[in-house]
RNA sequence: GGGCGGGUAGCUCAGUUGGUUAGAGCACUGCUUUGACAUAGCAGAGGUCGUAGGUUCGAGCCCUAUUCCGCCCACCA
């Protein structure tokens, strides 16, 4: 017997039973069922699930419940994504700084905690995985399996170490990749200071970074800029004093600042890019800690203070000629913030250039859901000019599993005994040229962890069998905003580098949840709506139905209360209908019945039924869940609720037992085909009215896929018109302030074609008229 | 500067391969406590589908141009 309202108890008291009960377990034994597996995002464990979880997470959960419906033995483990900076900066603000082994377990600790409050979390919203199969990125296990990732490409060359200009963030002191820059807008100066030309005459170069002109290796115009052309090739004098040579070079900008610009290795990008053009010496001006080197009498300053001190002694020489205020974009560490300089610097790289084309060929072979998704990654892939840095100077992540030798700088890869690596416990190893190879303490970027969990969920590389199974997975559902890293990185370390097999068939972008406003939620603006306060109002099914009318589009959307409160609303009537179904059943016995023995209404509300089954279907396939709901929302709602069952509310109530009969079979027969519909995106409610109404005894989730019936487009074309007159009497009785169920005398219809003496029987005792009288002609209903 | 997405009702959006009168929800207005549901029902009002051309018997949908918004990339000395 169902309750009188729907809500969390029933909710929890589900979660609890299908844990319980085992009911998403993947079979590793079945040979039988073709297996879908789903390579889900292992989230970042801050410790609390945001919006943007839950509306990715119930996307792919819709599709892994959908697919064990239609007799898939679905494979959807979920692991979790722990290392990293913001924990390490948590930890250490709790904690102290303590000696890395220390550290490294004060780290876990916390992490362990998060991640129990997370899953927590992810079961108060129904999602499905099967938590046999949880990882971590932390564990020793997923160490060493990324660490013989790296052994295996270090083989093959495409791993290396070597010294190269880097993003470094001096506040993190460690190397970043450019996929974790951020840019933010700053006020500066723009200082425009005297060189001195060939001729002994003044000329004026602009720049915003006076303080690197120690570094100055040579003086930029554009070939085509009149005011300099004489200079080229001819040697120029810094305002330090530094003999540089001057070169026309197309990539100045002629209107910017004098057109005359100073290169000093590591300014910015294009500093290294004109250093290697013109082979240009390389001079390290900054160290590790953003403090000056190689700057004479400024060394050891930081960067802001040696800027201020050199325009100072500038000034006093009577070389700055003068000073602008200038707004300009800096490339800032994304996590911390801080600005980034270019220094050169032994960091260990993944090649990327040369595997570029292949990447890319990998990833035109996935399918793309949304088609044009592939596009950031192309985009992405055209643009890589430098190869990956994959090592962080950190503390909490996968150790890099290699030596270096600071004489001679030969490196060599750890021993597969040795796995997993942790430098404090190296064994240690002789260099060829005799002096004793150092473990390498740099920790591996977070993308490189996550890059292989199609592999690690798949058993590589120690089960064959079980990779061959599962490997690739068909599905990786993902955010949009991180194509260019994890679907990037995963193509090119799981597909091009270890397996020469793309790691995913099909790619599934998911956008973002911005405010109500249309505006990013930040915890700054204070507009951050969280799924705990949520789930205080609604219940989970009504949130993951707010996800699927979200649509999968890999378009960000705002958050909508409208949306949920329909969501609500619909669970509601759901709710009501099924219990208005219950109700009616009772006496009903449930005995074959021929579909052409129907009615005319009970074939059209079963025909609508095959038509929802059949587009719901098709948009399931597609991950069109929004066009799945609202063919459902309409359809229940309007045909199933406001018609039909108004229209047997007679029949049900009535004495004539097949009329009875035949209206309890359909009215059993539509829920039970609609909670299955429905299954996927309101696990609860669906599985609730599966054992109350229907007395299952086993998951809904484990049960059959509703198959396509017949369709009876006549049914459905006469339903069309009926539907039409029981509308106009239902006007005429409103316009009039009649009860609905007031009586009729007498009713005229004009129609063009007439109704069928059984469906003017139905409408009759449906409207209550008493007498009905047809007539031929448009479309009219009067009220006599 | 390059790429991608989008401009449809007051708001948020849907509109399948071009095909009668362009839809939904919310919000708004009126009526109705009717044997599941007032978290409801019945109805009403609200749109020159960004703009301008073109293709077509026919365009919200296809083509061209243009404008505005959002995201990404590059540049920012």
């Amino acid at each position: 017997m169902l309750q009188e309202r729907y809500g969390r108890a029933i909710e929890e008291k589900w979660q609890k039973w299908w844990a319980e009960n085992n009911t998403y377990g993947f079979d590793e034994k079945d040979e039988v069922r073709p297996i879908y597996s789903l390579d889900t995002p292992p989230p970042f464990t801050s410790g609390d699930l945001h919006m943007g979880h839950v509306l990715s997470y119930s996307y792919f959960d819709f599709v892994a419940r959908y697919k064990r419906m239609q007799g898939f033995n679905v494979y959807y483990p979920q692991g979790w994504d722990t290392q990293g900076f913001p924990t390490e900066v948590r930890v250490e603000k709790k904690f102290g700084r303590l000696p890395p082994v220390q550290f490294r377990e004060k780290c876990v600790e916390w992490t362990r905690e998060f991640i129990a409050r997370m899953k927590a979390q992810m079961n108060e919203m129904g999602f499905s995985p099967d938590w046999r199969y949880e990882y971590r990125t932390m564990d020793p296990e997923y160490h060493r399996k990324v660490q013989l990732s790296l052994l295996k490409m270090y083989d093959d060359k495409l791993v290396y170490r070597s010294k190269y200009p880097v993003y470094w963030c001096p506040k993190c002191v460690s190397a970043i990749a450019k996929a974790e820059l951020d840019d933010e807008d700053k006020d500066g100066m723009m200082h425009h200071i005297n060189f001195t030309g060939p001729d002994g005459g003044n000329l004026v170069i602009a720049t915003t970074r006076p303080e690197l002109m120690s570094a100055c290796v040579a003086v930029l115009f554009h070939p085509d800029d009149e005011r300099y052309r004489a200079l080229d090739n001819k040697t120029i004098r810094t305002a330090l004093g530094k003999d540089v040579p001057a070169i026309a070079d197309k990539e100045v900008d002629k209107e910017f600042g004098t057109g005359l610009l100073m290169v000093c290795t590591f300014g910015d990008k294009m500093d290294v890019v004109w250093m290697h053009r013109y082979k240009l010496p390389m001079i390290d001006s900054i160290d590790q800690h953003g403090r000056m080197r190689n700057s004479g009498e400024f060394d050891g300053l930081k960067v802001e203070e040696a800027k201020k001190k050199v325009v100072e002694k500038l000034k006093a020489g009577g070389k700055l000629v003068k000073s602008v205020p200038l707004r300009q974009t800096v490339k800032v560490h994304d996590r911390c913030k801080t600005p980034v300089e270019l220094i050169p610097s032994l960091q260990w790289f993944a090649d990327i250039r040369t595997t570029a084309k292949r990447i890319k060929a990998f990833a035109e072979k996935i399918k793309w859901v949304p088609d044009f998704g592939i596009s950031y990654l192309i985009d992405w892939v055209e643009g890589a000019e430098w190869d990956w840095v994959i090592s962080r100077q950190r503390v909490f992540g996968t150790p890099l599993p290699f030596y270096y030798c600071e004489k001679c700088g030969a490196t060599a890869g750890a021993g597969p005994g040795e796995l997993p690596f942790y430098p404090e416990k190296a064994a240690g190893k002789a260099c060829p040229c005799g002096a004793k190879m150092l473990p390498e303490t740099s920790t591996c970027d977070v993308w490189v962890d996550s890059s292989i969990t199609p592999l690690i969920i798949s058993g590589w590389p120690d089960d064959e069998k079980r990779m061959a199974r599962l490997y690739p997975a068909s599905l990786r559902p993902q955010g949009v905003e991180i194509v260019r890293t994890w679907a990037f990185y995963t193509i090119y370390r799981s597909g091009v580098a270890l397996t020469g097999i793309p790691p995913f068939h099909t790619i599934l972008l998911n956008g973002n949840v911005l405010a109500p406003d249309g505006k990013k939620m930040s915890k700054s603006t204070g507009n951050i709506i969280s799924p705990s306060d949520l789930l205080q109002d609604y219940p989970a099914d009504a949130i993951r139905q707010w996800a699927a009318m979200s649509g999968a589009m890999a378009k960000d959307r705002p958050f909508s209360y409208e949306d949920i409160k329909y969501a609500k609303s619909f669970l509601a009537k759901v709710w009501n209908a099924a219990r208005l179904v219950e109700k009616s059943s009772e006496g009903h016995e449930a005995r074959g019945t021929k579909p052409e023995s129907l009615g005319t209404i009970d074939r059209w509300i079963n025909s609508r039924m095959s038509q929802v089954v059949e587009e719901y279907t098709r948009d399931m396939e597609a991950f069109e869940f929004h066009k799945a709901i609202r063919a459902m929302q309409n359809f229940f709602w309007h045909d199933f609720c406001d018609n039909y069952l108004e229209y047997v509310k007679h029949r049900i109530y009535g004495a004539d037992a097949k009329a009875k009969h035949d209206a309890q079979h359909c009215l059993r027969h539509v829920l039970h085909d609609s909670i299955r519909l429905l299954a996927p995106i309101t696990p609860h409610m669906a599985e609730e009215l599966d054992h109350e109404v229907f007395g299952a005894s086993e998951s809904i989730h484990r049960s059959a896929w509703p198959a396509k019936g017949p369709v009876d487009i006549d049914a459905i074309s006469a339903l069309e018109k009926f539907n039409r007159v029981v509308a106009e009497l239902r006007q005429y009785k409103a316009r009039n302030k009649m009860a609905q169920n007031a009586e009729l005398a007498k009713v005229r219809l004009s129609l063009p074609e007439p109704l069928s003496p059984e469906l003017e029987s139905e409408l009759k005792l449906i409207s209550k008229i008493k007498e009905v009288e047809q007539i031929k002609g448009d479309f009219g209903v009067s009220v006599l």
